[in-house]
DNA sequence: CGCTTTTGACCAGCGC
DNA sequence: GCGCTGGTCAAAAGCG
């Protein structure tokens, strides 16, 4: 175990054998604003319920201290206007579970042949494929004039939507990355076109892309940004 | 030519 | 059961 990772458990922050897919939530949470030079300032930032080992009432204690011991509080601090722009929300929105992926596998083995019930194997495959795999999600606000944070990984946009009551369409974004699931939405907040709001699903498998150019901060920040 | 973006269609989930 | 909405697919278009 990292010693990272020991200091969180040691926070009681979380239990890596009940969260598998967690095990650096709270340490890439410190370092998750992926915040380049063109994004102004971060405002706030909510993760799902239901993404926390235990749900607790005092999440915004429990995000704080978790970002105490870590130099990225100094950075949200000094660089984004100090601790009363830090704003942390509960969000309901996520009451996802973990293991549904292997549903379908599981009822395949119990005898629930699809083809059998005329589905053609490219409509199964858009089924599966549909099918909500539970990953992890985080979101943030930004005050941006660009949508796509630069957050050192490239993404593919597969998607984009018109959402109700809003006038400003959201866009979907998976990474290019094979076999990496991660997503990512970006859309711009209703009451205030300025702030661009994005949510991250999943973690990626793989190290930011090492294309980056000159301007990007120090491999080091990059390197941390594993969620 | 290969990769990315756009966009209409499709589908699942949810509320009524 | 039905309609609405959000999320995803995939063909076509765009771009370097």
């Amino acid at each position: 175990m990292s010693s990272t990772s020991e200091a969180m458990q040691n926070q009681g922050l979380f239990e890596e054998q009940e969260l598998p897919f967690f095990t650096a939530f709270p340490h890439n949470l410190t370092s998750c604003p992926p915040l380049m030079a063109s994004h102004q300032s971060l405002k706030s930032f909510s993760i799902s319920e239901a993404a926390l080992p235990h749900p607790a009432a005092n999440l915004s204690e429990t995000l704080l201290s978790s970002l105490a011991s870590q130099k990225h509080r100094q950075l949200l601090s000094s660089d984004f206007g100090g601790p009363q722009l830090l704003s942390l929300q509960r969000s309901s929105a996520n009451f996802w579970a973990w293991g549904e992926a292997n549903e379908c596998l599981a009822s395949k083995k119990m005898g629930v042949d699809h083809d059998h019930l005329g589905v053609s194997a490219m409509k199964m495959k858009r089924i599966k494929a549909r099918r909500k795999v539970r990953e992890p999600r985080f979101c943030f606000k930004t005050m941006s004039d660009v949508d796509v944070l630069d957050d050192g990984y490239k993404w593919r946009k597969y998607g984009q939507k018109v959402v109700k009551n809003t006038q400003h369409p959201r866009s979907y974004y998976r990474c290019t990355q094979d076999n990496c699931r991660v997503k990512k939405r970006v859309e711009r907040l209703a009451e205030d076109p300025r702030m661009v709001i994005t949510t991250y699903e999943g973690r990626h498998i793989h190290s930011p892309s090492l294309d980056l150019d000159d301007s990007r901060p120090p491999s080091s920040q990059l390197n941390n940004f594993f969620w």
